[in-house]
DNA sequence: CTCCAAATGTTGAAAAAACAACAATTTTTC
DNA sequence: GAAAAATTGTTGTTTTTTCAACATTTGGAG
């Protein structure tokens, strides 16, 4: 089955037998969607009934506020979750949408099932929910990461912030992001013109280089 | 015993014995500590061993960048935990501080029975993780409202976003929030004067009204 | 290959925020 | 209750960011 050697691939997964799997499988009653590019796979205000898993493809979790400004809250990937800590904390509407970038297949969770274990205790919930909180737990402070770069106040300060974040996360000077200019604007919450100017002033000075989605920093500080 | 009253007051066991916790804080090796006003309870860098749960007081969450500004992450209350998600992603270090804003009584756990259950099986474990995920979920929650405050262009808006979910948490277009003016404008990362005007502003547009730290939103939107 | 659309870069003007310095008010301390 | 310290408000100047409009480049789709 093509499904199986997608989940195992997926960290949460790791070293989970294909009979645990499919009885995973059976007692979350998952089903798979598949998407194409900027698609809405959640929709903001949407009663959370389900917990999204992404397998593959990428999407963006996305939020329009009181202003009606849209703004891309968080960038997701595969292995990623959408609307677990909503499950958790017992939260009955989403307050974020969640839109597809590309083509993208996840698998749909039956949310009851996070909330109250199997009768039959299944060894398999046991054993995920350790990963879970592993999993919520590095959300958390990757969520304080971005508060982190949100919380400079020009520019410059975000974008470099940020770029020696995922420089530390690739443990390497030389790394790709996630964003094109654009989606990087957007995500640092700064006007993309700007952003252009600036990136390019601190290509000038030597301070960073980057072509497309590659980037890398030449000085530390 | 004094402090098994406090600890009953705290969600995260509400409905415990005392025998319960008992056996917990025997289990965990709690330690109680107290601290004055602006003292340090958690230097940033410090190795991850102890989980600190607030008792009584209130802390801030702060962290100095690689631009050696300093910045309010978060601001915590009695229930609240520091250093629960870096014990369970497993982190090494702490990448922020931790600094009393008054008399505060802290429990510090010991990290490993978070990551390995005791032999025993002890009931509470099975009782406590439950909890500790719901948290963890609704901190988790928290930390992208904080990033959809931080991700408005204005001061204004900002203000406004905060103001409004603060409103939202409390239900009622009157409420107070944790923050002095200093503080508000340190946790939205926005320069205190120009937030003191701003909020002046508002005020005489007659959109909100304050009072020390009592607010109260006078138009939706 | 050509055309079209999206992404990216550039510029100048307008708006907003930061900064700095100081006044007024409130809170704390002795 | 007076003095000191901390918080809050005010103002003008400087700096930064946004905004708007357009040029250039890149990346498909046919």
């Amino acid at each position: 089955m093509e499904i199986l050697k997608e989940l195992k691939k997926i960290a949460l997964f790791k070293g989970f037998e294909d009979k645990e799997l499919l009885s995973m499988m059976n007692c979350f009653s998952v089903e798979l969607k598949e998407y194409e590019k900027n698609q809405t796979i959640i929709e903001q205000g949407q009663k959370v009934e389900k917990v999204v898993l992404l397998i593959r493809g990428e999407a963006n979790v996305e939020n329009i506020d009181i202003f009606d400004n849209q703004s891309i809250i968080l960038n997701l990937k595969n292995g990623d979750f959408f609307g677990l800590e909503e499950t958790y904390a017992d939260k009955i509407y989403f307050r974020d949408s969640l839109k597809s970038c590309e083509k993208t297949i996840v698998a749909m969770f039956d949310k009851t099932r996070f909330v109250f274990p199997c009768e039959n205790n299944c060894p398999c919930h046991q054993k995920l929910l350790k990963r879970i909180i592993n999993y919520s737990a590095s959300r958390s402070l990757m969520l304080v990461d971005k508060i982190k770069h949100l919380s400079q106040r020009g520019i410059k300060e975000k974008v470099l912030s940020y770029l020696h974040s995922q420089s530390n996360i690739a443990g390497s000077p030389y790394f790709d992001i996630p964003f094109n200019k654009t989606e990087l604007a957007n995500y640092l919450s700064v006007e993309r013109s700007a952003l252009s100017t600036i990136l390019w002033k601190l290509k000038k000075e030597g301070i960073i280089d980057f072509e497309k989605k590659r980037y890398h920093i030449k000085k530390t500080k």
